[in-house]
DNA sequence: GTCTATATTTCGATAGAC
DNA sequence: GTCTATCGAAATATAGAC
């Protein structure tokens, strides 16, 4: 029997200050990148003392590490749904769709993976050379499917994949940018369905689907 | 009458040096970012004493400013074939073909830049909102032009530049992703035609101008 | 599990001889 | 203009009381 009054587990303490560095990690190193972080600031964004940063995270690269893993398996997620997809109107387009969302939603760990790569992927290259590599071969062979089917130009499916991320993440990695240039406003409910509609239509004409 | 044996003049010895820091600041701040960057690393690249270094930029920020608006200017220059094409087959083919190149062979400075404006472009925001705005409020009006002359589509001019600067960046920025998944070797010269061709076939197809 | 105080390292920057 | 030695600040990480 559980005792009536205690308030939290153990492990959901655990579970809660974890999320909540975590959180204030990825929001740090995306504005400051990995060398410019400091652990007080992670601190302080969290509302911790910093020595508590170091029980749960021995290290500052253990703390980086689990950012950009999140990041990664929301990111793979974002596929499913082009797996479905009888052809690339659908499958494409769906696949836009998700990237977009997790741009605006999601614009930190964006830039953290972005960051992370450009600098040549010191925590996670053995991600990429098996699960990115893998996910990227699967959706080029579904590509190429579609070629053979008739139902889409005859484009590489490499440069295509590098297009849809490139187009996509762009949204979020240089929205500082495109803010300045939207008159220092971010893009509202209407400019972000006007971008994702102007993404969709270049694209899927741009492969001769549409 | 100058000195028969008198190697260097004062201001050449100073031009060559800032040049060299120059080329290896570049490259430190693109590996490590602003905040990974150490001057004594750059000062190693560049083969001189740290204290040079500050002999001839005074902070680390100065340098740094100084690397970022280099890139900026090799950006800028990129448009100019656009201004001159009759069309966007011409133009915007032509701006890719130098946005591609870029990508190539100044991938250091493409990703310092990345960061910069990942990171809210706290050193650089005059220029974003002074002379990226007028030239991209410039490009946007050209290509509006040629939708009215029917031309090409009717696509949205803003995002197009996105999509153009997107694609063509990320080839930069992503270089050591896009490697990896080469099995691990850089793009050869082949491999980057194919990538040029592909991004120029898929977006003027795009904007339905071929 | 929390938090203050501190050890240890490293960085940006400078002084001062040459 | 060059370079060694070093200062002072700030960072990561830890020790140890609670």
């Amino acid at each position: 029997m559980t005792e009536p009054a205690r308030p939290l587990r153990r492990n959901e303490i655990r579970q809660q200050n974890e999320t909540l560095i975590l959180q204030a990690a990825e929001k740090v190193f995306a504005e400051a990148g990995f060398g410019g972080a400091t652990m007080q600031l992670i601190a302080d964004v969290a509302g911790l003392p910093k020595a508590n940063l170091h029980y749960y995270f021995a290290t500052k690269e253990d703390l980086y590490r689990q950012v950009v893993q999140n990041i990664f398996e929301i990111w793979l997620h974002a596929a499913d749904s082009m797996d479905q997809a009888d052809g690339p109107v659908e499958g494409i387009g769906a696949y836009i769709d998700a990237k977009m969302e997790i741009s605006r939603r999601h614009p930190d760990g964006s830039k953290v993976w972005a960051s992370e790569v450009m600098h040549g992927a010191p925590v996670i290259q053995d991600y990429l050379e098996t699960t990115l590599r893998e996910w990227t071969s699967g959706r080029a062979a579904l590509i190429q499917r579609w070629i053979d089917e008739g139902k889409m130009a005859a484009v590489n499916p490499e440069h295509l994949l590098y297009m849809l991320w490139a187009t996509t993440q762009h949204y979020a990695d240089f929205g500082h940018q495109i803010e300045t240039l939207n008159g220092g406003k971010p893009l509202n409910d209407k400019q972000w369905r006007a971008a994702k509609d102007s993404v969709k239509t270049m694209i899927l004409r741009g492969i001769g689907a549409i």
